[in-house]
RNA sequence: GCGGGUGUAGUGUAGGGGUUAACACGUCUGGUUGUGGCCCAGAAGAUCGUGGGUUCAAAUCCCACCACUCGCCCCA
C-alpha cells in the first residue's frame, strides 16, 4: 500500500520557499496600503451562481467545467472560487460599501482554484494578490492599479517588464467591433482553425487572442479595438495614456488582448516577463464597470488586477533575486538530561518570554553534547547555552559563542537575557 | 481534452537480461568519561512507479496503466 499522494496540480509551499513568499505578501501589502488600498478578505467558497453571473457562462471556466462546485446536501451548488474580483464586488454590495466615501480600494490575498491541466507556472490551486478600486471611473484609478502591480514587482528586483494595453470598449461600443470582426472574419474562414471557427460563433473576440500562428497576419489587418471606441470609451482610453505617458510608464499597445463577456470594459491591461517560460503574463487585470450590475448590485464602476503569487516567485527565482532570510533562533540550549534538562527548559521559556529566539535541544534521556552541538551547527546558532550539573548547582550556564570561534564563559542566569540580548544585534 | 518527456534509497545521479543494485549529498552513531564546523570509521535507508508478457533468468526487453513533468488550449 502506497502513501496518499497530493492532488494533481496542488502543491507544497516547504519551509526553503517561504522566505519568497513572505517576501511578496510584505512587499505587496506594504505597497497596496501606500496607495490607499484597505485589506479585506472574502471566503474562498461562494454560491455557484455568484460566479456564473461574475465571471460569465461563456467563459471557460464554464465551458469547460474548470470550476471545483460541491452539490450540498438541500441541492445549492456552491463553488471554490476560481477568481477574486467576483468575491470582492459581491462584499462590497453586501456590506453596503456604495454608502463608504467613494470609491473603495480594496486588496487581498489567498488561494483560487481551477481544474486546468497543470504545467511550469500554473496550478489547480494557485494563490493571488488581488486589488480593485471600486466607484471610481476616472482614468486615474486605472492608472494607480497598473501603477500598483508593476511597482511591486520593481521593489521586488525585476527588471525588464513591459505592460500590455488596450481597451475593449463598453456596451455600447463593442457590439459595432464585434460585428465588424465577424464580418472580417466571415470573409477569411477558410484560414481559421476548427477552434477558431468554434470561437467566432460562441465569442468573436477570442479569436484575437489565437494563438495560431497561422493568422498572425489576419489577425494584423483585422479590425482593432481601439478603432470603434464610442466618444466616452475613446477619451478614457486617451486619457490613461496621457497619464501614463506623463509618469514615464511605457506601455504597448496589444490589439489582441481583449476580454470577451460585456462587462469587461475599457481598459484592459497585463504585465510580462519573458523569462518564465510559457507563463509569460505576470498579471491581469482591467476595467468591469458592468460587473456589480450583473451580480444584483447597484450600477458601479470598478478596476483592478489579479496577481499570481507562484509565478511572481518563480519570476523571483528567474531574475535570481534573493529574498531577505527569515529570522531563526541563535540560541541553541543543551543539557544533560534530568534535573539539567528541567532547568534547560526554564531558561529556554524565560528567555523567550523576553523576546529572545531560542531553539531548545530534545533528548529523552542524557544526550551527547557532541551531538548537540552537531545539531546546534545545523542552524545560525551564535550562542549555545550549556546547562550542566555544575552550571545547575552554581546558577550559572556556560555561553559557548561559535561567532567567535567558540569562546566559553559563565553568565550567572539572572544576567543571561541581557547579557545575550546585548550581543544579539 | 490533445501532444512530448521522465519514472533506480530523503535528494541528485550511475548502471544495465544473471542473481550482495553503485556513487554523491543528506540522516544517524562513534572517534573515552561534558563541546560543533574539517577529517576518519560505521549504520540505517530502494520489493529499481504499478500490473502483465517474453525468458532458465528482468531493475534491465515488450505492452498496458499510473504518477510526475513540459507544451497546446486558456489563463495568474
Amino acid at each position: 500500500m502506497s502513501a496518499i499522494q497530493r492532488l494533481k496540480g496542488f502543491q507544497d509551499i516547504l519551509p526553503e520557499d517561504q522566505p519568497y513568499w513572505e517576501y511578496f505578501m510584505s512587499t505587496a501589502a506594504d505597497l497596496a496600503r501606500r496607495y490607499g488600498f484597505s485589506r479585506v478578505d472574502v471566503p474562498i467558497i461562494e454560491k455557484n451562481s455568484l460566479f456564473e453571473r461574475g465571471v460569465g457562462t461563456a467563459s471557460d471556466f464554464f465551458v469547460k467545467k474548470e470550476m471545483y462546485s460541491i452539490e450540498e446536501s438541500d441541492g445549492d451548488l456552491i463553488t471554490l472560487r476560481p477568481e477574486f474580483t467576483a468575491g470582492l464586488v459581491r462584499a462590497y454590495v453586501q456590506n453596503g460599501m456604495q454608502n463608504w466615501t467613494q470609491p473603495v480600494k480594496l486588496f487581498t490575498f489567498g488561494p483560487i482554484f481551477r481544474r486546468e491541466r497543470p504545467q511550469a507556472g500554473r496550478f489547480r490551486q494557485h494563490n493571488q494578490f488581488d486589488c480593485e478600486i471600486l466607484g471610481e471611473t476616472d482614468p486615474v484609478a486605472d492608472l494607480e492599479v497598473m501603477l500598483v502591480a508593476i511597482n511591486l514587482y520593481r521593489e521586488m528586483g525585476y527588471r525588464d517588464l513591459t505592460f500590455q494595453l488596450n481597451s475593449v470598449g463598453c456596451p455600447v461600443c463593442k457590439p459595432v467591433f464585434v460585428e465588424a470582426l465577424t464580418a472580417f472574419m466571415q470573409e477569411h474562414l477558410d484560414k481559421l482553425s476548427e477552434i477558431d471557427r468554434e470561437r467566432l460563433q460562441r465569442n468573436p473576440q477570442r479569436i484575437l487572442d489565437s494563438k495560431d500562428p497561422g493568422i498572425d497576419d489576419l489577425l494584423a489587418r483585422a479590425p482593432r479595438t481601439i478603432d470603434y471606441l464610442c466618444e466616452d470609451c475613446g477619451s478614457h482610453f486617451a486619457d490613461l495614456r496621457l497619464l501614463l505617458e506623463r509618469v514615464g510608464e511605457s506601455y504597448t499597445i496589444n490589439h489582441r488582448l481583449v476580454r470577451g463577456i460585456d462587462y469587461y470594459t475599457k481598459t484592459a491591461f497585463e504585465v510580462w516577463d519573458q523569462r518564465i517560460g510559457a507563463q509569460s503574463a505576470l498579471m491581469g487585470g482591467g476595467r468591469y464597470d458592468g460587473l456589480a450590475e450583473a451580480i444584483g448590485g447597484p450600477s458601479t464602476p470598478g478596476v483592478g488586477f489579479g496577481m499570481g503569487i507562484e509565478r511572481a516567485v518563480l519570476g523571483l527565482k528567474a531574475e535570481e533575486i534573493v529574498p531577505p532570510a527569515l529570522e531563526e533562533p541563535h540560541i541553541f540550549v543543551a543539557h544533560f538530561g534530568g534535573e539539567t534538562k528541567i532547568a534547560a527548559v526554564e531558561i529556554a521559556s524565560r528567555l523567550r518570554q523576553e523576546g529572545l529566539g531560542v531553539r531548545m535541544a530534545f533528548a529523552r534521556d542524557r544526550r551527547s553534547l557532541k551531538s548537540q552541538m552537531r545539531e546546534s551547527n545545523k542552524y545560525p546558532i551564535q550562542f549555545v547555552l550549556i546547562v550542566g550539573e555544575d552550571e545547575y548547582a552554581d546558577n550559572l550556564v556556560t555561553v559557548k559563542d561559535f561567532q567567535s570561534g567558540g569562546e566559553q564563559l559563565q553568565v550567572p542566569l539572572d544576567q543571561l537575557s541581557h547579557w545575550l540580548a546585548d550581543r544579539l544585534s
